[in-house]
DNA sequence: ACCCAGGGTCATA
DNA sequence: TATGACCATGGG
């Protein structure tokens, strides 16, 4: 009980140290799905890379992907590492975007309708459909990554062994639902994640933290 | 020289 | 269903 209950705290606390964040980073909606993709157990670092590659070439739409050589995108690829397998997971995903009709059309669907299509699709799997959901389809759905899992387990406010969809729920339901809400505690966790609770045992001083000041929100709850 | 990064698929038991 | 191997570059 007052596990589930804290989780909309973390997110004050979150936000109180760190701000807004303006997520995801990209300018179009198929540059974010690209980089959803690329992004998979990768430093996102490494990523802007192989996206830069893609716009120096102007390749970075649909179609110029699937008009392009396989060997001719895993090299644009090649900074963001399992290059090849990137290549084939783009493509997939580019084929898939041509034969629904584009974003427009299947902005359309309802969010489960939607998630199904994209867990179709090779390469896409949990994390990355609901990267896509919540940040190019505006939809109220929690990714959950592995900061989250490390940050939330760390704080003692879930076991980390979890899956996907069971950590997704208590999330979702601790919670209003409220796709910028979502949008930005993703973002949160990331960034913290990055930041500052790397390989401590504890988050003993870092915004999470019981005596950390940046923690401190003086009853002052904004939900 | 290690370790890990905003995961997913596939083969095996 | 549940592990383990595999993919691969770049920064710390």
């Amino acid at each position: 009980m007052q596990a589930r209950t804290s989780i909309p705290k973390v997110y004050d606390k979150l936000f109180a140290a760190n701000g807004k964040q303006n997520w995801w980073p990209g300018n179009s909606a198929f540059e974010i799905m690209v980089g959803a993709v690329l992004t998979q157990n990768t430093a996102w670092t490494n990523v802007e890379k192989a996206i830069a590659n893609l716009k120096k070439a102007k390749a970075l739409s649909p179609q110029a992907i699937v008009n392009t050589h396989p060997r001719r995108l895993a090299g644009w690829l090649k900074p963001s590492g399992y290059f090849n397998i990137k290549a084939e997971r783009l493509r997939a995903m580019c084929w898939w975007l041509l034969g629904q009709g584009g974003t427009r059309k299947i902005a359309k669907l309802p969010t489960d309708e939607l998630r199904r299509r994209l867990l179709a699709v090779h390469g896409i799997g949990p994390e990355t459909a609901d990267d896509i959901l919540l940040y190019v389809f505006n939809r109220p759905v929690f990714v959950i990554d592995a900061y989250t899992r490390r940050i939330f387990a760390r704080l003692g406010l879930i076991e980390g062994t979890e899956d996907y969809e069971t950590l997704r729920h208590i999330f979702e339901d601790a919670l209003d639902s409220n796709a910028g809400l979502f949008n930005e505690y993703h973002a949160l966790v990331v960034v913290h994640g990055k930041d500052v609770c790397r390989k401590r045992p504890l988050c003993d001083r870092c915004c999470l933290a019981e005596d950390c000041p940046a923690s401190d929100l003086s009853g002052s709850e904004l939900h």
